[in-house]
DNA sequence: AATGCTGGGACCGGCGATCTA
DNA sequence: CTAGATCGCCGGTCCCAGCAT
């Protein structure tokens, strides 16, 4: 009646020792058949769990994986997420997921609490603002880490992500080479997060080769969500400029939120957008988005398996993988 | 060196017992100032780290819980995880999180994996097909749980979600009394789930209020995805019999891909459409989408403060919280 | 004698090195 | 050499006894 049926009750009913009970329980060892079965059956008459947290105290090894995220809701990590999810499951670990809302504060205190539960790891997209030496906590603390889609600047750790250079070049070289586009604005995106410095770099080499000037980049931070997309945008059009031929925005998120803008002032059809990530809403929309892909899926199981491995070979070299995006050309950047 | 700091290390170090060191740690019991302050000392010098899974051994209590969930990635459901992530970490509560793709096979597995980490409670978004014996079993463990947005005919269990007898109603009394549709179609959503059912109960309650004949409810079930509703979309539309005047898209997804379906026909303003959820991106949408408003966020925080509830009182009755939708007004239904 | 603090040691439920028949 | 048993251990928790005031 009281309490959870242990091993030991598993053992008494099937007349053996606790250990012969382990031993059949993990499928290891010598076992005579006979015995084994008599345990199993035990086991299924009593209604035994095992009790995986007294096992990880007594071998010191979780099959827990923290994994923090900075913006849980958004389509893009939604799909990262995913990935990661399946990545860790399918390898008989458990994400333990935490939401940090991009503060540092708080993304501080989720890894102390992951770190009392024993993780094994940790997949984290670091929140604007981290600073280089929580990587040095982490590798003092011997936790094993992966950063997921935005790594910190001159900071060596393992990261997974796309290549943001070749993001952003592929995307202006489109504009300008298809499209003839000769002023070009970047649209969104945190200011501090590498992500955007690298794709701003990527076009602004596009523009370079081109022979347009670089310096001419408008260049517009601000969130990276649909209402931000939809703030810049009202920004941009009230500035009274005339609008840049080609608008790259820093997520698809943002390309939405700046046609809604668009189509308040009129100007729906008035210039060529391309949006980032190509999250499953692109193809969609009208006029259907032309994204860099980034495949969020793919890369979160790209993470769950780097992480895995470091896991398991607590003395690799730190690995960088950062795939290269692909252009999914649509119309919203003028092509028929 | 070897091993983590233990609570022995610090009181060693403190020159006390582990049970006072304990004391201190968990702040309880009386323990002097002084005593207090060298504890707390030899636990910053040495770099303890509480072992949470070694305390829940003892106490049997885990301040994890799972939360599984059928479609990890769909907006809809990141707005709700989002909320629950919030109201479990708030309280000292972790996510195990685990996607199931709507599979009651990797579904009961997931719960069995849940059970052996001794999660405190469930959080529950039943996959289609899951049997009421799922909730005699949870019941029969002793494990609190909480349905969240879809429940199970005919078996009693806590449930968090919208009422969508409501919603469904809602959302076709706003298109017959201040648009005059006559004929109505419910898109997408698989048929076998409850909230479903209720929608189109819902529809068809407004529709013989107004006088029109509930059984010409046009019900096109389906994926609850974008693709789902770009295909479905098009076999409305490739049956060849007029369009109905008002659609209701068991998602917002849905009716994006209605949209792209009219759209490639160039039938984009020809019907009157309302989508389920407002999720962020409806107000984006061209023509802005209006949606009945579930508000997922809010429904994932009460989810967690439910399932709280009922850890904290395991012999509560069962409580059932529908939460009445809004309807958010916007143009795709063809108001101005 | 009562009160306030601290120490000893038995747990929780598995694991595994060592030992026995 | 094999099938199986013994028993201490992982790192906290907490009851109970002890000791100082």
């Amino acid at each position: 009646m009281a309490g959870p049926v242990t091993l030991q009750d598993v053992a008494d009913h099937a007349g053996v020792s606790r250990a012969t009970a382990s031993l059949v329980l993990r499928e290891t060892g010598r076992v005579s058949t006979q015995t084994r079965q008599r345990v199993t059956e035990a086991m299924s008459t009593l209604g035994y769990v095992y009790n995986r947290g007294a096992a990880s105290l007594r071998t010191q090894t979780a099959n827990t994986i923290g994994v923090v995220v900075t913006h849980i809701a958004s389509p893009f990590f939604g799909e990262a997420i995913h990935g990661l999810e399946t990545g860790l499951t399918d390898s008989g670990y458990l994400p333990l997921l935490v939401n940090t809302d991009d503060d540092p504060g708080r993304q501080q205190d989720a890894i102390q609490k992951l770190r009392e539960h024993q993780v094994a790891g940790l997949a984290l997209v670091p929140a604007t603002g981290t600073k280089p030496s929580l990587i040095d906590q982490l590798r003092a603390w011997n936790m094993e880490h992966v950063l997921v889609s935005r790594y910190i600047k001159d900071v060596d750790a393992p990261y997974v992500g796309a290549d943001d250079v070749v993001g952003g070049r592929l995307a202006a070289t489109h504009l300008i080479e298809t499209h003839e586009s000769s002023s070009i604005a970047y649209l969104g995106g945190l200011p501090a997060i590498m992500s955007r410095t690298d794709r701003t770099n990527g076009v602004k080499q596009a523009m370079a080769r081109h022979g347009l000037d670089p310096t001419s980049l408008v260049d517009v931070p601000g969130a990276v969500t649909g209402a931000g997309g939809l703030e810049l945008g009202q920004h941009l059009i009230a500035s009274g400029l005339p609008l840049p031929d080609g608008i790259i925005c820093h997520s698809d998120s943002v390309a939405f939120g700046l046609y809604r803008a668009l189509r308040i002032h009129g100007l729906g059809t008035e210039t060529r957008v391309i949006g980032y990530d190509n999250i499953g809403g692109a193809a969609l929309w009208e006029p259907p988005l032309t994204s860099v892909a980034t495949q969020g899926e793919a890369l979160g199981r790209r993470a769950a398996r780097m992480l895995l491995e470091r896991i398991k070979e607590p003395g690799a070299p730190t690995s960088i993988d950062k795939t290269i995006p692909e252009l999914a050309i649509r119309q919203s950047c003028g092509c028929p």
